[in-house]
DNA sequence: GTGACCACCTGGCCGC
DNA sequence: TGCGGCCAGGTGGTCA
């Protein structure tokens, strides 16, 4: 599922293949997809709007059009793809960009979550859905006081606050159990409850794991891939996630898998304490 | 304010 | 082979 690196990669993809495009008009298979404006709005309003840069926050992609940005949250399964203008719609593919030069950026996504906002370029950030969002992991305010004051009543699992986008972005399900095992943090351990020492290293391992595994492209785990069905590499660094049968790579013991707040959870029961 | 739970969705997998 | 049930999980909404 499309996390941080996943939507960078996405990003990055899509600038090489949009940049420049004026959009003359859309058509919506699935109108849920569309949280904001209604549908006809939507369409009324992104004809004749030029894609001029594509941005990133948290894993929402921001593309920067003339008068508005066009919001995208892929969610579980969303990507996107360039076709030809009237090429025959696939099943799982619910909005069409038709640009000027008779192609079309597609979005797919088989379990129709994502979500688009299509919202005026003042004051982007200070309205929902971005006015909601915590830090960057690379925010230089991203820091062990930060994280103390966000968490000093909370006692939820650490692994359900680091989860939770109003305090931190970026990291999904499968990241949290990369940087919870590298942080040597039980994954339940109350949020209130993890000292300074571990709050820097959950931040450091944040920023270490999110660099590496946008390197490599992001990570291609059960269906997903990237725009143009590009795969990332990042499955093959994992060390405990889906790692249920396995041994952990550091002491050899077998990996468990628990459900934490509902979420399949994987960590090695000695190493994280 | 906090935390638990549920709905949204469909494809894959498993057991019968 | 076919069917039913469960699981995967990011986010927003509801309720206690």
């Amino acid at each position: 599922m499309p996390e941080l690196p996943e939507v960078e990669t996405v990003k990055e993809t899509l600038k090489r293949q949009v940049l420049g495009k004026i959009i003359k008009e859309a058509k919506i298979y699935y109108p849920n997809v569309i949280a904001s404006p209604s549908v006809e709005e939507f369409k009324k309003q992104i004809i004749g709007q030029k894609i001029n840069n594509i941005l990133r926050r948290g894993k929402w992609l921001m593309f920067e059009l003339d008068n508005y940005y066009l919001l995208s949250h892929l969610r579980m399964e969303g990507k996107y793809f360039i076709r030809k203008e009237g090429q025959e719609i696939g099943k799982h593919e619910h909005i069409s960009l038709i640009f000027s030069d008779n192609t079309e950026l597609r979005y797919h996504d088989t379990r129709k979550f994502g979500r688009m906002y299509l919202l005026s370029k003042k004051n982007i950030y200070e309205v929902k859905p971005l006015s909601e969002l915590g830090l960057e992991p690379w925010d230089q305010n991203l820091t062990v006081n930060y994280l103390k004051n966000k968490l000093s009543s909370k006692k939820i699992a650490i692994k359900t606050a680091i989860l939770d986008q109003s305090i931190m972005v970026g990291n999904g399900n499968i990241y949290v159990d990369e940087v919870l095992f590298l942080s040597q943090i039980n994954p339940c351990t109350p949020a209130n409850e993890i000292d300074d020492e571990y709050l820097q290293r959950i931040i450091d391992n944040t920023r270490m794991t999110l660099e590496k595994a946008i390197k490599k492209g992001g990570t291609t785990i059960r269906t997903y891939t990237s725009s143009e069905g590009v795969h990332g590499l990042f499955q093959h660094e994992l060390l405990v996630h889906g790692k249920d049968h396995g041994l952990c790579p550091v002491c050899k013991s077998p990996i468990l898998k628990i459900r934490v707040n509902g979420r399949g959870t994987y960590y090695c029961p000695k190493c994280q304490k």
